[in-house]
DNA sequence: GTCTATAGGATGATAGAC
DNA sequence: GTCTATCATCCTATAGAC
């Protein structure tokens, strides 16, 4: 019997997301992921053609936004600070799904060769934020982007007003130099 | 034939830890330890009784160091942020195959209870170290904390004297309160 | 201490019926 | 769109020979 819900899809997508964030990737299984919706692993396949295009998709939102992130952030100096830390942080807080995903398998969204590409690329933005690649200078910039990373990680749903503003002062002076 | 070297338990040990570090434990299997010292799967198990054991065993230094720092740790006020923080650095650093597979697959050191038990406690001094638990001012400790251990997990195996000083220093300024 | 051989199970993926 | 049935491949782990 065909199923009550229209969006199958939507639905795959849904609890992919949630199952991949949870649990990492790899440690997902497509049998689990069909379980949980009452279906079976083959009429995933009907909707995408392999676990990886799956993952691929739920990516791809939080591609586009660091897509968009880099090309702004090109050609910026340390008097750019504030404003490309509270980018980031809200870029982190939209695609907190993906994030925490990403930090429960990195070796999976590894193979996802776009988002590689792009992460190598912030390592630009690092060095025009403090100006330098030495790594005593380096470290400014990965406290406070990586910091203002964990803070989503580890706050969860909890609504951005209520840390935001206390997250980019602490990692604005962390940027600072000494 | 007897393996050419006499300690074939340490080198187990060795190539676990690398393999565990750089794809995590689920995404290694025994196979490609085995493959890599030039024996069997089997005579693995003659020298750990189980996958889960063997990275029990690697873990096991990280878990008596955090043990220790949780100990010290207790009872302490925002004036003893720098000795802390400094003490948090060198303990990733002495760790950081350890924090590197952690990175790769939170998921496999999640099941060690132990080490669980022991990173909930560290919410314990972040609370000591800001003096309360409102996300606003735990974000501070976040990315003081969190920051640090960032920077020793993308600087490798990078000398700490290159980095330390600098990134204690960031560390600290993102912990003051605004 | 190390081997061969294999049990027993999960996984991603496909073919073809309905 | 969803199913049953199945494939090839991988995994952890064990038994027993040498």
């Amino acid at each position: 019997m065909p199923r009550r819900s229209t969006d199958t899809r939507e639905e795959i997508r849904a609890v992919a997301m949630e199952l991949f964030a949870r649990n990492g990737y790899a440690q997902t299984s497509l049998r689990q992921i069909a379980e949980r919706l009452d279906i079976t692993k083959a009429a995933l396949y009907y909707h995408f053609p392999s676990k990886e295009d799956l993952l691929a998709e739920l990516a791809q939102p939080m591609v586009d936004d660091l897509e968009e992130f880099l090309g702004r952030a090109r050609d910026l100096g340390p008097d750019d600070a504030p404003a490309v830390l509270e980018r980031y942080l809200a870029l982190c807080h939209r695609n907190r799904s993906v994030l925490q995903g990403m930090l429960r398998d990195p070796a999976a969204l590894a193979r996802l060769d776009v988002l590689t590409a792009l992460l190598y690329r912030r390592l630009d933005v690092d060095r025009a934020l403090v100006g330098s690649d030495r790594p005593a200078d380096r470290v400014r910039a990965i406290i406070a982007f990586g910091g203002l990373q964990d803070c989503v990680i580890l706050m969860g749903d909890e609504p951005l007003e209520r840390y935001g503003d206390a997250a980019l002062a602490a990692a604005l002076r962390a940027l600072q130099p000494g």
